[in-house]
DNA sequence: GCTTTTATAGTACAGCGGTACTATGAAAAC
DNA sequence: GTTTTCATAGTACCGCTGTACTATAAAAGC
């Protein structure tokens, strides 16, 4: 036989390949053609490592979600102060929008696949519910030792808070995505929540324009 | 001839057709034959109202962003106070989320034809761009009058607050739409939101569990 | 009353997508 | 050295989808 090839990476190869022509011409323009075109494959090689194309569009969802899950403990682990939830919830912000072209990528097609699980159900449990429920956890942790250090105010409603988080960054992204704001005016509006979370005094500087896109 | 028909009316007894059918089983399940089924009519009766399957996709997004505003008008306009800042943001934030069967639909629909507009150019500009800059300006005109009225801080920045209300409410639905959340816990957050807008010392009564679905 | 228009149905066709089947050379196994 | 296994390619098939073409009955027009 050929060289015996890792299997996990030829899979890794082929995922990142569903991703890129996911993120170039939407998830419903991928197919095995497209994918195997994209990876530098035949046709057959795609079939070869991955059955069928419902294992493959899952093989490319947890790749995913693999990969936002490392980035995101990586960028924790740089924090330089991670005891400052402050810094916590910037590195966060920073992470969850599409500033670059990697996350804007991650960020549509997470998203279509998101709306695939609104009508599959099968799809959705793992990474919709109980990757966003994790995530939420996690903020929830941060916000509430924020909370006891006398951070932010003792008032405030912890999972609440999170939830706000998780879900204003996850729509200020998509505003991203169909062209309504830019990254830096959604880049503002994080920095905007997270200065009334706190409850500074003054705002983040403005970005140049209005928050929407030209009228 | 026979019965001269109103076509307008056809073509919405159509769009209203595929809506029910993308809601059901995604915007990728809505072909010429599936709608045809769903309106009880020929597929040739489709195409006959409808050229292509461009157009009736292009119609039926047209259909629902004059039904989603025409609803809103509606209940702007059967608010006791139309005067009150934070009733009209209440009503917005009923609006907003899928709480019936009626409004998940629409969000469901509304979102997958987001997502194709994000790699789709020409579909995206007007109704994703314009019609939330619209809604955005809408809201800070809400805000500032409330602010000119003392009834939130002066040192606000409205036009950063109606992005965080519109992009609140669309992340928050999302999550509903997914199953992470009930409609319940979204609007607890969405309450939750305009008592801090509002700087209300109390918060809304919680919802029954978490605000995440159970892990 | 004849002709034209209109709303409707049926059917056909070409392209594409997923999947299955067969082939083949090369390395491993023994 | 022979046999088996593995990574790869090519190709064929069936179903579905958008679209086009033809047919037809019934109401308008005049």
């Amino acid at each position: 036989m050929p060289k015996r090839v890792d299997h996990a990476q030829r899979r890794a190869h082929i995922a990142d390949a569903l991703v890129r022509v996911a993120a170039r011409d939407g998830l419903h323009a991928v197919t095995m053609r497209a994918v195997a075109a994209e990876a530098g494959m035949s046709l057959n090689l795609v079939q070869y490592y991955f059955d069928t194309k419902a294992q493959l569009m899952h093989a490319a969802l947890q790749h995913l979600e693999q990969q936002s899950h490392e980035r995101w403990s990586a960028r924790l682990e740089s924090l330089e102060d991670p005891g400052s939830a402050r810094a916590c919830l910037e590195a966060f912000v920073d992470e969850a929008l599409p500033v670059d072209a990697d996350s804007h990528t991650f960020r549509l097609v997470w998203t279509s696949y998101a709306v695939l699980a609104m009508t599959d159900a099968e799809l959705a449990e793992q990474p919709f519910v109980e990757g966003p429920n994790r995530l939420e956890r996690q903020l929830t942790h941060i916000l509430a030792t924020a909370q006891a250090a006398g951070e932010i105010a003792a008032y405030l409603d912890v999972s609440a808070e999170a939830a706000r988080l998780l879900s204003l960054s996850h729509g200020v992204g998509t505003s991203v995505l169909v062209g309504q704001r830019s990254a830096a005016q959604a880049r503002y509006v994080m920095l905007y929540h997270l200065s009334r979370l706190f409850n500074d005094p003054t705002p983040p500087e403005a970005p140049g324009q209005h928050l929407a896109a030209a009228s």
